[in-house]
DNA sequence: TACAAATTTGTAATCGTTACAAAGTAGTAT
DNA sequence: ATACTACTTTGTAACGATTACAAATTTGTA
């Protein structure tokens, strides 16, 4: 907890309850929600918070560099608290987002056929090792 | 125009004259255009089409794999025609998508940390060799 | 020509997200 | 304590992309 608002002071963002949990939230639960996922997994201990906090309080962690959105597919976006680079397997039976942690040459600030890169994603799309499983029952 | 119909024949789908033209869109602007932005290009020559037919045809093409989808940024799907594996720049400033040739080592089919990859997208975003000149003026 | 199946169309509905203005909160000066 | 200010939260309405749906049209075939 003093983690967090040490963490959102750097940053220069305040801060209020709603943004404690919402970024505690995103600590403890590595799924890759959506704004309405975490809207609905606080909404139990936050009866008065309101949709467009969450989706005000992504944004600012966002634009802060506190978050990272994801656009991986069916265009959704998803929001994960940001570590090390890593990429990102989504599974076409459950749903479920996987960190993959296969090692990948960064093109992150360098100069691509004459491109400056900022951001650098990679999205995998198939079957996950639990569904995969699941079949062969 | 012969080819668009033996493309589509060979893929089970009856070449009406909207999934011609669509597919001839997508033939000759390799853009990367949204479901809309084919629609507005081509309600010009085909005043009674329908934005609805628009989704339908870009639904059945990308199931039947001669399109694929891309969920770059933004949350908003892009088509293209499909070749050669490649992988995506869009531009921050000007919003242009551009295929960037870099090889990579495609992970479709494989199996990584025992999930097995169908689809591979490799998603760069920045500012473009474009857009850098202008800032130089 | 008749009929069934496939395709297209227009409208309404849905979903994720954003705009906006009112209400609430906190810190500061008086 | 009070008043003022800036910031944050909230609820509602609006928005844009996409989908659902059923009627109308077109197509292929008997
Ligand atoms: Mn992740
Ligand atoms: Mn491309
Ligand atoms: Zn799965
Ligand atoms: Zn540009």
């Amino acid at each position: 907890m003093k983690n967090i608002i040490e963490i959102l002071k750097e940053k220069d963002i305040a801060p209020s309850m709603q943004r404690i949990k919402i970024l505690e939230y995103l600590q403890n639960y590595k799924t890759h929600p959506t704004a309405d996922m975490i809207y609905q997994a606080l909404a139990d201990e936050m009866p008065t918070l309101s949709k467009t906090t969450v989706y005000n309080t992504l944004k600012t962690f966002t634009e802060k560099g506190v978050l990272v959105a994801l656009s991986l597919f069916e265009n959704e976006v998803r929001y994960e608290y940001t570590k090390e680079p890593h990429i990102h397997f989504k599974c076409t039976k459950c749903g479920r987002i996987y960190d993959v942690l296969k090692t990948f040459k960064c093109l992150k600030n360098e100069n691509i056929e004459g491109h400056q890169v900022i951001e650098h994603h990679v999205n995998l799309r198939g079957i996950c090792k639990n569904c995969l499983e699941k079949v062969e029952d």
